[in-house]
DNA sequence: CCTCCTTCTTTCTAATGGAAAGATAACAGG
DNA sequence: CCTGTTATCTTTCCATTAGAAAGAAGGAGG
């Protein structure tokens, strides 16, 4: 009774799957903790194993940040396809209003791991599903925001069409950040009713 | 003569300036090595005295950091007066354009300063200097951004108001901070000729 | 001159990332 | 089945870090 026909997930030297747990054990002290937490012996004592055991899958601490940064750049660009919110009117061009909400939304939803995503000085960028994921996502907004403009995803770029996506991609970035390092609840305590996520972000995009 | 009758700048125990001279190496190493190299040894180092001196001073680093970011948030504001650069023609509401320049313009000539004056977890936002510096600069920003809303600096605010604030200074935040972390090269890299930071900024807040 | 208090140094501790070496298991070929 | 090879994981060790604690140095006011 003591030789399960099923192995036992745990327990055992080789674990497996320790790649994916360490990433698991990653998002969940992100979380709870915040970028500070995200210590190497705090995951792979979540995760059950030694504090030296991510080396063979990651290389060092960073290269495990970065895949989970990376894992932010996909989830992000799933958010990017969903639908609005339900308490926001839809206006002109709605493709770029709904990636615009996309962006936005999924920074407030996960605001640790979305400052995780844009520190340059943990991460390592070189990393290949870093640099996949991060494409993609891009790929995505530029491509919704330069519709209006017919703007290829390769090639040469005009002046003002560049400028258009780089103020378009500024502008969500820009409220994302700010609204995470909380430097709008001043702004936000003075608006009455207290609007809800969704509707003071989309009185922010439609006023410029 | 082991007396100098003008005491000699250094060497003495008691420091006389500490306080400043410990910002300066900071603002120094900042420059030099970014935030990484903001060790307390290696800023008390430059500053001739053990790595302890600065408590009294500080209290502990978040202390010493904060006080770093207030002087980055002063120069903020001067930069946020000066005239618009010279390769960038004047348009429309030249006021809310010549403070959007001073502010990316900031940004991109301190990039690390800049990002250490957003690094929330660094910093203890409880530092008097650090409120009053930050409630200066976003007092300033705000007042010529809402100048066309004609919004007060306190009070209620409509939430229309309190949204064209929010995109406005969403735009240049990000802005900067996507141009600070290198994620615009790949957009930038496509146009030609390339573009001074003056012309493609002025490009991207145009089209908004 | 004497005492108090701030400033600064020395010393110590706990925590961290990572290097190095070794143990363990999976897997291949004979 | 048996043995050598390789990737995975543990143990141990080290340098570096922030900060606490205690004490020395020196200025300020009586």
């Amino acid at each position: 009774m003591s030789q399960p026909s099923a192995p036992a997930p745990a327990r055992r030297y080789h674990h497996g799957n320790l790649k994916q747990a360490l990433l698991d054990a990653a998002d969940a002290i992100l979380r709870e903790d915040g970028i500070q937490g995200l210590k190497l012996r705090a995951i792979a004592k979540r995760a059950g194993v030694s504090h030296t055991a991510a080396d063979p899958h990651f290389g060092d601490l960073s290269g495990l940040l970065s895949e989970l940064a990376a894992v932010g750049f996909e989830r992000l660009s799933e958010a990017m396809a969903q639908p609005l919110p339900a308490d926001v009117p839809a206006h002109a061009n709605p493709s770029g209003q709904r990636i615009a909400h996309g962006y936005i939304g999924f920074a407030l939803a996960n605001p640790q791991l979305f400052v995780l995503m844009f520190r340059r000085d943990v991460l390592d960028r070189s990393r290949p599903r870093l640099q996949a994921a991060t494409a993609t996502a891009f790929q995505a907004l530029s491509s919704a925001a330069g519709a209006l403009d017919g703007a290829p995803n390769t090639g040469p770029l005009a002046l003002p069409v560049a400028g258009s996506l780089i103020g378009a991609w500024g502008l969500v970035h820009g409220i994302a950040m700010l609204a995470i390092t909380d430097h709008l609840s001043p702004l936000l305590d003075r608006v009455a009713p207290s609007p809800s996520p969704g509707r003071w972000v989309d009185a922010a995009l439609s006023a410029m």
